[in-house]
RNA sequence: GGGCGAUUAGCUCAGCUGGCUAGAGCGCCACAUUGACGUUGUGGAGGUCAGAGGUUCAACUCCUCUAUCGCCCACCA
């Protein structure tokens, strides 16, 4: 199956097969430009947040992406002017990583190339990526507008990024600075805060003896990173401790290199820790930096930015971090200056910390948007914004400046997305999709990216850039575990199209998950999914096969009970699904949406419609279904739309969502009346012996009368009679004159089943009567819950007598 | 250490502002079946809603404590 052509001529397969439509169907909607807005209605957005441009799509991503589209989806439906913009990360430090893996692997190093030619390289490496996950995209289904992609290199973003950079320079809020960072001797680039993993592990505290210039005295400090001691710039201790008043202000000698350093007393040190000493390191550690900078203390580098020991003496210079600890500590033992060694819990940044002048906005890496920043090379202080970052130096009147090298942090460029996608500053025809209708994102980036974009959005456009943030939880594994790369339990979401569909990953993956709740990936749901989209399928296999080739759809008007009943249902229905969708509640719109399909059309409605049909209502009941399941299932759901000849909306994807019918309330009800007949038949029957069907008599009853074939169908009966005397048992919970037509050895052993109900029955009464008992209850509670209980307790009550009499009859 | 969340049927989870005899999907048991669907139909069995207190006419729902699990933030050398 290769076209629409083929699709709209062929009978439909017995099963669903949706590798055989779903990609023929997206074609159909990209080649219809279906995805662009319309012009018309309320705008409504959503820019997706962009997945890492060169990855494949992980579940989250597919979780993210099938929300967004139900949205979208809807909202087109119900006449907005939609748009859903996709985006594309350049993933900056991630792709990096990969990239400098390449490069390792023939053999190079990032310091063979200039920044122009790793750049370069950089983006012929991910364009060979990119498209992937585009793809992943189509394949399951979302409605996005593509042509509006945007890159996070794009030039948009790089103007955009540069005004607002420009905005905040001109401001006057720009400022270089020293800060400790965390930094990875590694990939040479420093870490934002949230990208150091840190581990609780096993770990020892060493004491160090710390001699007075004298030597008589030695005050002890506890450490976890004695190779540091060479950048000890002073020793903190607590300024109200007693053991050590009367050292502060005295000075002490490092060990090994007997610099002097003075003692100092800081808040900061916790006298009931380790020794109540602290040595204090500004170089290599961020408290150690605030302390250094309140008491103006130097700051001593002794790690290098490659991991290898600085400013120390010459036996341990070069030294690679990791190894020079041991020999830190046997030279201690040597000169006696260690006092001690316990082993402690505590946590550890996965990368050594180094000290490393930068900005808080930069990344040492050529991957990213430059800084549009030079300096006077006469002068260190001078800086100048410029946007020539294509030049490595560039001359401003006479003077020569030279090029920031490093580029943005992600997020800085991230943070301003909602409005560079739109166009918002350039006024683009995108620029009313500004702010945008919501968000919807993971809790865990909620402060280091929507924050972000709050506050730049609030300072470059004076508004938020969104109206609603919608919090999805995590997809975690079958067991529960969160998915990792390196755990290994990472569910690719195409393995799941390829084996069950788009439509049914779309509705596992939604169903039973409310808004930031973590919860476990579940292939039955998914299996459960691909069902209903079968169960779909094959609702509108029967309506086309009773309709026939020619048949032109009128007005559709309810005339027999289950018309009225199941316009009703579906009225119902699709305003539930409006409202839940409109206040996020996914899962309880898919579960409606479900039932909705499943029980009242499938087994309700279809199985009625074999005896009393009503060809106008049928295609009613199938158009409305087809509409209410569209943003769930969109693939299904428009190839069968595209399968109808008789149609008059071409795309069910431009369609609009189903206005209520008329139908008269009262029918409706007479319909549930019938149900309920042949529910108590169903159940009576199935628990007397045998298999046999059961003939139905009755006396003076209009609802049976009227529909006798539909209830022989529907309860699977063998016949349904009016008799003049009735005999057998009578069905005593529908309340109706009607009998199933039993033996004398069947009704008799059916007495204890009737004594279990009739028990059952009178629990019930004794329950509500306590409830009308109590004078509280009456007088506090709603008055509508205490009529409603009173009208149960007399439904009750009759129930209670009418099995009485039934068993008196036995008996 | 600080913050947040979870604990409901064998499994995975719903249950919104307190008002049902607590629900769904899958699984399980019994039965059925051809005018769409075995990716089916009908019926059924499974829960003292983690535990202990409290508020209320009424608590799965609100409050307090306890236990267990998870996530986020911070990082005392």
């Amino acid at each position: 199956m290769s076209n629409l052509t083929e699709i709209a001529t062929v009978k439909l397969a017995k099963t669903y097969d949706p590798t055989q439509y779903e990609s023929t169907i997206y074609d159909l909607w990209e080649a219809s430009d279906a995805f662009a807005p319309t012009g018309v209605g309320e705008p409504y957005s959503i820019i997706m947040p962009p997945p890492n441009a060169n990855g494949n799509l992980h579940i989250g991503h597919a979780l993210m992406a099938n929300l967004e589209d139900i949205l979208i989806r809807y909202y087109r439906m119900n006449g907005r002017d939609t748009i859903y913009i996709p985006g594309a990360d350049h993933a900056g430090f991630e792709t990096w990583v990969v990239y400098e893996r390449e490069l390792a692997k023939q053999g190079k190093s990032r310091t063979d190339f200039n920044r122009s030619e790793l750049y370069a390289q950089v983006w012929d490496f991910v364009d060979q990526q990119r498209g992937n996950m585009e793809k992943q995209l189509r394949a399951l289904g979302v409605s996005a507008s593509w042509k509006d992609l945007v890159f996070t290199l794009d030039d948009k973003v790089t103007s955009t990024v540069y005004g607002t950079f420009k905005k905040l320079w001109d401001e006057g809020l720009i400022y270089r600075g020293e800060r400790i960072v965390n930094y990875s001797t590694k990939y040479q680039t420093s870490y934002a805060d949230i990208e150091v993993d840190h581990k609780t592990e096993k770990g020892s505290l060493w004491h160090i003896a710390y001699p007075s210039i004298d030597k008589i005295k030695e005050i002890i400090v506890a450490t976890t990173r004695p190779e540091t001691l060479f950048g000890d710039t002073a020793i903190a201790v607590h300024p109200e401790d007693a053991r050590y008043k009367d050292l502060i202000g005295t000075s002490v000698l490092v060990p090994l290199t007997d610099r002097e350093i003075p003692v100092i007393a800081d808040d900061y040190v916790d006298p009931n820790y380790g020794t109540g000493a602290v040595k204090i390191t500004p170089a290599h550690d961020p408290n150690d930096f605030e302390v250094g900078q309140r008491h103006d203390l130097p700051r001593l580098q002794v790690i290098g930015f490659d991991g290898k020991m600085i400013n120390v003496p010459p036996q341990f210079m070069k030294q690679d971090v990791n190894e020079v600890r041991p020999m830190v500590v046997e030279a201690l033992k040597q000169e006696q200056l260690l006092r001690g060694e316990e082993t402690i819990e505590h946590s550890v940044g996965y990368d050594y910390k180094s000290g490393l002048p930068i900005w808080n906005l930069s990344r040492q890496i050529p991957w990213g948007i430059p800084i549009p920043a030079f300096q006077n090379i006469n002068d260190p202080e001078d800086w100048i914004f410029d946007t020539r970052v294509n030049d490595e130096t560039i001359v401003v009147d006479g003077t020569t400046y030279k090029r920031e090298d490093d580029t943005f942090d992600t997020w800085f460029s991230s943070g301003q997305w909602p409005f560079i996608t739109t166009d918002y500053l350039s006024e683009g025809p995108l620029a009313k999709f500004y702010p945008n209708s919501v968000l919807n994102t993971g809790a865990d980036i909620l402060y280091p990216w929507v924050a972000r974009m709050i506050m730049l959005g609030l300072y470059a456009t004076g508004k938020a850039p969104f109206k609603d943030v919608y919090m999805h939880g995590l997809v975690l594994d079958a067991k529960g575990q969160k998915m990792s790369k390196s755990k290994g339990n990472v569910i690719n979401p195409m393995e799941a199209i390829d084996e069950a569909g788009s439509d049914a990953l779309r509705l596992g993956i939604v169903g039973a998950r409310s808004a930031g709740q973590n919860q476990a990936f579940s292939m039955n749901k998914v299996i459960a999914g691909r069902n209903f989209c079968n169960k779909l399928w094959n609702i509108a296999r029967f309506i086309e096969n009773k309709l026939g080739d020619d048949f032109k759809q009128g007005k559709a008007e309810p005339v027999t009970l289950a018309d009225h009943w199941i316009v009703r249902q579906l009225n119902t229905a699709a305003e539930s699904i409006s409202q839940q969708i409109e206040s996020y509640r996914f899962a309880e719109a898919s579960e409606t949406v479900y039932h909705a399909i499943w029980d009242d059309v499938a087994d309700w409605y279809i199985e009625a419609s074999k005896k009393q049909d009503n060809p106008d209502m049928l295609a009613w009941v199938l158009d409305t279904s087809l509409r209410i399941t569209h943003p769930f299932a969109p693939f299904v759901t428009e190839t069968i739309w595209q399968s109808l000849g008789w149609w008059h909306e071409k795309l069910l994807i431009g369609a609009s969502w189903p206005t209520a019918l008329e139908y008269s309330d009262i029918t409706a009800a007479e319909f549930e009346r019938l149900q309920q007949l042949v529910n108590e038949t169903r159940f009576v029957a199935a628990e007397l012996p045998g298999n046999k069907k059961y003939g139905l008599l009755y006396q003076e009853d209009a609802l049976i009368a009227d529909n006798a074939e539909l209830i022989k169908h529907l309860a699977r009966l063998a016949s349904v009679e009016r008799v003049e005397q009735a005999r057998g048992l009578r069905l005593a919970a529908s309340n109706r004159e009607a009998w199933l037509d039993v033996d004398e050895d069947t009704l008799y052993e059916h007495q204890t089943n009737l004594e279990v109900r009739l028990v059952d029955a009178r629990q019930s009464v004794g329950m509500l009567e306590g409830r009308l008992g109590n004078a509280n209850y009456v007088d506090k509670a709603p008055a509508h819950l205490v009529d409603e209980t009173r009208k149960q307790l007399e439904e009750k009550q009759s129930l209670v007598e009418r099995l009485a009499r039934e068993l008196d009859v036995l008996a």
